[in-house]
DNA sequence: GTTACTTTGTGAAATCATTCACAAGCACCC
DNA sequence: GGGTGCTTGTGAATGATTTCACAAAGTAAC
């Protein structure tokens, strides 16, 4: 298939998330520009983006909620759960392994580690956490596929390599520092100072 | 001055980064290259962005390490610290107070608030939580200029609403629901289980 | 000072993403 | 069953961003 830009996938990620609302109201369809207005885009954007991916829609009706929603959820890779692990179980990594919203879309913590030993044992949302020297074995038999790199920048790097050699599929960095991984492997970052000093920049322009 | 994209914007920062370690490194100079190649980017890119605002190179040479540092600085508003309140002292809320890395980039946490009994009266990296109800005057006698707001999805948009009417410049978002605010006050939302699912695609899709 | 080499700054070209605009399809009603 | 109104799907147009490519400006060495 051609190309997917990564501003449609996140668009596609946001639609499925009003379709899960609409669906609790007990809403049935949905036309274009509905899931437009939500997401702060026009419905031509929202009709190109699906229509990257077929054509799901009815004319003169819309969309069947429970229809797009579970299109969107086949074309995302959420039909099935996913194994996630955690590397780093600091402040960062205690929040995300206790965050509710993950499990709620299929992302599953199979796996915290950590070197410190204060961490080590400790049991967070039901998962202990583990001494980082255990990762690479059981990331080989729990065959987890995305990791959560919640540790200092000084060892992003090193974990990664380490990461990437047990099979890890993706990766998504928290650590500010950019990482380098090989091209079968998918990385992303969040860095949260850098989103900062985006706001920085719009507030010393706003009026210029 | 013309419209600058928020990918320049994003990459300057990236810049900025890159230019502190390498003056921590001792160098004096660094080509549009070298600047490029830690970022994943391109010379002709990094030069692009930086013509936006000047030329700051000497040809032959390339740019010096300290003087683009603070032409950066100066771009990105980092010139003087910016005053920020955190709204919501949960796990999220609790993490991004005791962040390092927000302090050493000129974001000082003046001020958090939360609405659970637990919550208040903490002290959270020097900074006491306060009751929701005081966060009024709080900011107008304070003028925070930025809003971290890490509360459930459901309370996000009313005190969206609470913090533009107290006048706040710009809120990062961490519910995973899309915010709605006046043209003169800038959102930015970090959502980590879209991350997760673009991810998700990314892996369903690498061969194809 | 001249030559050889390096690197910037920037129009022009190419690529990528969004918006427009409208024919075609479907529901609903009479 | 034909008319009316609404909404999709999609080429074409527009707009935005990145890449190319090269003249101009500097360094360095002798
Ligand atoms: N706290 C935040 O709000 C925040 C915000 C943005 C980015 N970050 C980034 O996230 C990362 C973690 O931040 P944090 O605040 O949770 O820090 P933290 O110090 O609380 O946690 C880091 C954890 O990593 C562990 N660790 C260190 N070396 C390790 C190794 N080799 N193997 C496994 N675990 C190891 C430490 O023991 C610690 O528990 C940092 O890179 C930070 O820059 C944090
Ligand atoms: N924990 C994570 O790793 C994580 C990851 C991604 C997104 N998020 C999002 O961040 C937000 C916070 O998540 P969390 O895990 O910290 O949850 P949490 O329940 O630990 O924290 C939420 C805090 O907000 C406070 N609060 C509720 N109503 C309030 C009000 N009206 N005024 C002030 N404070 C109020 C609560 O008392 C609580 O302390 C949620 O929207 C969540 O979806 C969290």
């Amino acid at each position: 298939m051609k190309h997917i830009a990564e501003s449609t996938v996140r668009r596609l990620s946001l639609y499925l998330r009003f379709l899960e609302e609409f669906e609790a109201h007990g809403h049935q369809t949905i036309s274009s520009g509905e899931l437009a207005s939500q997401g702060g885009t026009t419905s031509a954007q929202v009709r190109k983006d699906l229509s990257f991916f077929g054509s799901f829609g009815k004319r003169g009706l819309g969309y069947s909620v429970s229809d797009l929603s579970s299109r969107l959820r086949e074309i995302l890779g959420l039909g099935r759960p996913w194994k996630v692990v955690i590397v780093g179980a600091g402040k960062i990594g205690a929040a995300l392994a206790q965050y509710r919203g993950f499990r709620e879309r299929g992302f599953r913590i199979v796996g915290i580690y950590d070197v410190d030993p204060q961490s080590i044992g400790l049991a967070l949302d039901g998962v202990t956490v583990r001494d980082q020297r255990d990762m690479e074995t059981d990331l080989m038999s729990l065959n987890a596929e995305i990791a959560l790199l919640a540790v200092p920048a000084e060892v992003a790097q090193p974990l990664t390599d380490r990461l990437v050699a047990a099979g890890i599929g993706a990766i998504l960095n928290f650590a500010s520092t950019p990482l380098h991984v090989p091209s079968h492997v998918t990385i992303r970052s969040v860095n949260m100072a850098l989103e900062l000093e985006i706001l920085s920049y719009a507030l010393v322009n706003r009026d210029a």
